[in-house]
DNA sequence: CCGGAGGCCTGATGGC
DNA sequence: TGCCATCAGGCCTCCG
């Protein structure tokens, strides 16, 4: 399940396997859902660009399309040939890996660079999007703020749950005010700041604020440190574009520990739906 | 404006 | 062993 941190993970993987700066000499759709509608389209937005410095926003991983090959491709501001933008979302089930061919089971669309390697976009249930758009401001509208940004303050936090009847733990699945926060670090968040799921987002004191602000921070960046966590089921399983699995699976405090004793308190984990989501907490740390 | 429910999808799982 | 219903859940759309 990609959230930020594997998000993150999988971009630094790509660049470290030096696909910046490279041309796209073509690309494979199997079906048309998976870019957006038009095959022939996003073939025509992709042939011929240059990858430019790959960015996170959210959940997405951003590509900049270059109309011509970039001196220095890190520097995306003063790159003035940018002519669109590629938005990949994994949503469940999706990897991104490099391969000698698309001709992979669950590759749903791939890139063919100028270095012969294939670019691929694998995704079991068809869940991930690969769109070409013009520019991001649509997804600007559309996401929050950045839980790993100087911006996210507690007093931003605050802000952001005083409008928020909705119960803590969907208020922190909200891509729209928060971007990037999924199921499982959303659970290890409240356990780690020690607040109930189920309180209203807009109930939280200033203390509470702080720890939940602190404890969002710090289970990304565990996330990060232990490049994502691989807790899925087979070929849903998180991984990297190397092949290999995060390890943060080895440091999860709460998410599926339904039944288990309580890594801090060893009262025995309960399991709730919020929002549709399972929800993994102690009852007896989290209050 | 807000929040809840349904749909997209298919592999993994567990009961019989 | 095989069959079948159920589960998983990010995000969008629809509805009240």
């Amino acid at each position: 399940m990609p959230e930020l941190p594997e998000v993150h993970t999988t971009i630094e993987s790509l660049r470290k396997a030096g696909i910046e700066g490279l041309q796209i000499k073509g690309c494979y759709v199997e079906r048309e859902n998976t870019v957006g509608g038009d095959r022939e389209a996003f073939a025509c937005a992709v042939q011929g660009r240059y990858i430019g410095s790959l960015q996170r926003r959210g959940k997405y991983i951003l590509i900049p399309l270059l109309q011509r090959q970039a001196t220095d491709v890190h520097d995306n501001q003063t790159v003035d040939g940018i002519c669109g933008w590629l938005q990949i979302h994994l949503r469940m089930s999706g990897r991104l890996f490099l391969a000698d061919s698309h001709e992979t089971a669950y590759v749903r669309a791939a890139l063919s660079l100028c270095d012969g390697r294939w670019l691929c976009l694998y995704a079991p249930r068809r869940f991930a999007r690969m769109l070409y758009s013009s520019d991001f401001s649509g997804l600007e509208t559309r996401l929050g703020v950045e839980p790993l940004s100087s911006g996210f303050s507690p007093e931003l936090l605050g802000q952001l749950a005083v409008s928020c009847r909705k119960p803590v733990k969907s208020f922190l699945l909200d891509q729209h005010r928060i971007a990037g926060i999924g199921n499982i670090y959303a659970d290890e968040a409240l356990f780690e700041a020690s607040i109930h799921p189920l309180r209203a987002a807009m109930s939280l004191d200033q203390s509470e604020l702080q720890r939940l602000h602190h404890a969002i921070i710090e289970v990304l960046h565990r996330g990060i440190g232990n490049l994502g966590t691989s807790l899925g089921h087979g070929k849903s399983n998180f991984a990297l574009p190397d092949g290999k699995s995060g390890e943060n699976q080895e440091d999860i405090r709460i998410f599926r520990r339904t039944g288990l004793p309580c890594l801090r308190c060893g009262t025995t984990v309960e399991r709730i739906i919020i929002g549709q989501r399972s929800t993994h907490y102690c009852p007896q740390c989290q209050k």
